[in-house]
RNA sequence: UGGGGUGUGGCCAAGUGGUUAAGGCACCGGUUUUUGGUAUCGGCACUCGGAGGUUCGAAUCCUCCCACCCCAGCCA
């Protein structure tokens, strides 16, 4: 018997992850000896929300971490907060619930940039003892021009020779708060006309009298990102900074700084960049994010709309998507935009495993069963999962008077149209066959209800004799429960909405509320963010701030495929 | 006109001198189906940004060219 059970098995919850170009490199390492531990860390800035893009990176360093166990792997949660002018500690605690929710798990404590400002401030200390930092007077309009272009190389400043005692003096009295903000300035001292700008003597602190959200008033001098990030890693034993294609440029600074400075440890941190994540009808910048927010486009971070973590947990994506997502979408240096259709796949396949089913209609119509007994109720035992018979069953109340989808009705159907017209046929969903007799319409000609009789013998069972192939959900008037739903779509419909003129490209219906629906009863105790197919439309979760018992709330995380709305486009 | 990167089907992405150029998404068509869902089967790059060259053999090596992205914050 050469039979094996291999792919048997769903494997939806485990995530296979692939290797990649920094996977690679990590290999090498560990075959050559040069490096014995791998060490990661995601060093978001507290200025905002963490988005999809964010995911991405998340996945990328914990994922790592993970995988190499055996190699000592551990990531830390570090925050770069070396900016007290933009960072909040509101964020601080966001991020780290989103990091959490998504699944992984850092190393120790929750690290911070102000946590080392001390350690910084001495190897600042270090590089001026070592004539390799001077303090520079130049105010920002001089910096600018002694900077020099792209194409022509910067000049020296003034200050570049002072000595080192001077430099001393005056970066402890820059420390000490006796000059304003951007009056002085640390540089580095490494070459005003190299190629890359970025090597231009850089400023690696800056005066800024502002109370920070960690060190409170302790200081009043901030370390730049060039100087902070290396130093952080070094300081952690991070073995590999991973960080974004806009950083490549910073390398050479990242090592020049490591190599001028004595490092705390026996750790040699090496940054590696990839490329950012970039989504289609999706905005990925947090400065536009927040003017949505600021324009009451949306409600704020975690509005369902947003591609924010909280925003797609609110949606209702789950944590396992989104880190497969991740996946599919892999790593590497070339910069692209992915299809959102990748995202969308990403939580249907996973919901469409996971997610009980239930009925709900949305936009009731009222269905009589003219032959159904008056007062008589069934209970009628459906699936949870049609595939999954161990998710169990739940039950349907059947009476007289169910309401149906409007949209599953047409007076005048097309050959094409499977559901329910005059005289036609249809399976009402985990129930009996029904046909229309009779539509009846208000004064203004509105269809109001429609007149059924059912065939007793179909129940569980197919007809003899003829084939009935349209379902259609329903639930029993008398059982339903009031419910609201909340039809969430893409914010933009513009294809690339990163432009300047963003706000031209909302989607006026990235948000429909429909305050009339009728849900199955059995949805009556569901819980904040339980997620649910509701069979035929899509997935939904339970809106985990406005859901109450008297008055559940659901919103739609994704619809289902829709061949049908694919045929009617096509005419 | 400086420097740093990247170019494989509509979108991601494997591929590291010898494979019929993986896989996923999207799309198109068939089958199954009490969800027009799911599942399943099939189709979808004689070609790897372009042109030369090396080689018995190139997406993979060399040369030149082209396109796109990033860098001139005391932001990160």
């Amino acid at each position: 018997m050469t039979n094996t059970t291999e792919n048997s098995t769903d494997s939806s919850s485990t995530t296979e992850r692939r290797s990649n170009f920094i996977r690679n490199i990590i290999d090498d390492d560990l075959a050559n000896g040069v490096n014995s531990e791998v060490v990661t860390r995601f060093p978001p800035e507290p200025n905002g929300f963490l988005h999809i893009g964010h995911a991405k990176s998340i996945c990328l360093n914990f994922g790592i971490a993970e995988d190499y166990a055996n190699a000592g792997g551990r990531c830390n949660m570090r925050f770069d907060d070396t900016n007290p002018a933009k960072e909040s500690s509101e964020f601080v605690s966001a991020i780290q619930n989103d990091v959490k929710w998504l699944g992984f798990k850092w190393s120790g404590e929750v690290k911070s940039s102000s946590g080392y400002f001390d350690q910084l401030h001495e190897f600042a200390v270090e590089l001026i003892n070592k004539g390799k930092a001077y303090v520079c007077s130049l105010d920002g309009d001089q910096m600018r021009e002694y900077r020099g272009t792209l194409t022509s190389p910067g000049k020296n400043s003034p200050d570049r020779e002072r000595s080192i005692e001077e430099n001393l003096d005056l970066f402890a009295r820059m420390r000490a708060g006796e000059f304003g903000d951007g009056e002085l300035s640390l540089r580095a001292k490494i070459d005003m006309s190299s190629p890359n700008i970025k090597m231009r003597d850089p400023v690696i602190y800056r005066i800024r009298k502002m109370s920070h959200h960690e060190t409170g008033d302790k200081w009043c001098i901030y370390p730049m990102y060039d100087f902070t990030q290396c130093l952080s890693d070094a300081i952690e034993g991070v073995t590999y900074s991973l960080c974004t294609m806009e950083f490549e440029d910073n390398r050479p600074l990242y090592d020049w700084v490591l190599d001028n400075v004595t490092l705390p440890g026996p750790t040699r941190p090496r940054q590696i960049e990839f490329a950012r994540l970039n989504l289609n009808y999706t905005l990925t910048s947090k400065r536009k994010l927040k003017r949505l927010i600021d324009d009451q486009v949306v409600d704020n971070w975690d509005d369902p709309r947003m591609p924010t973590i909280s925003g797609l947990r609110r949606r209702g994506y789950t944590p396992s998507a989104i880190r497969q997502f991740c996946e599919n979408v892999g790593v590497t240096k070339a910069d692209g935009v992915v299809d959102v259709a990748m995202l969308t796949h990403a939580i249907r396949a996973d919901l469409e495993e996971t997610a009980p089913r239930a009925m709900c209609v949305l936009r009731p119509l009222k269905l009589v069963i003219t032959n159904y007994p008056e007062g008589q109720v069934e209970e009628l035992a459906s699936p949870t999962h049609p595939a999954h018979e161990h998710m169990g069953v739940r039950t349907l109340p059947f009476s007289r008077e169910v309401y149906i989808e409007q949209d599953d009705f047409m007076e005048d159907a097309p050959k094409k149209f499977f559901r329910l017209a005059p005289g036609k046929e249809v399976r009402l969903r985990n129930a009996y066959i029904i046909r229309c007799d009779e539509v009846i319409k208000d004064d203004a000609g509105n269809i109001v209800e429609l007149r059924c009789t059912y065939d007793a013998d179909t129940l569980g069972k197919n007809p003899e004799g003829r084939k009935v192939k349209g379902v259609v959900h329903w639930v029993s008037a008398e059982h339903a429960l009031d419910c609201e739903v909340r039809l969430y779509d893409q914010l933009f419909l513009a294809e690339n909405p990163d432009t300047e003129d963003y706000m031209q490209h909302l989607n006026p219906e990235s948000l429909v509320v429909l305050n009339n629906c009728k849900a199955e009863p059995s949805l009556a105790h569901t819980l904040p963010e339980q997620r649910f197919q509701f069979e035929r439309l899509g997935y939904f979760c339970t809106d985990r701030y406005d859901s109450t018992a008297e008055k559940p709330v659901f919103n739609r995380t994704v619809a289902l495929r829709d061949t049908w709305a694919k045929i009617q486009k096509k005419g």
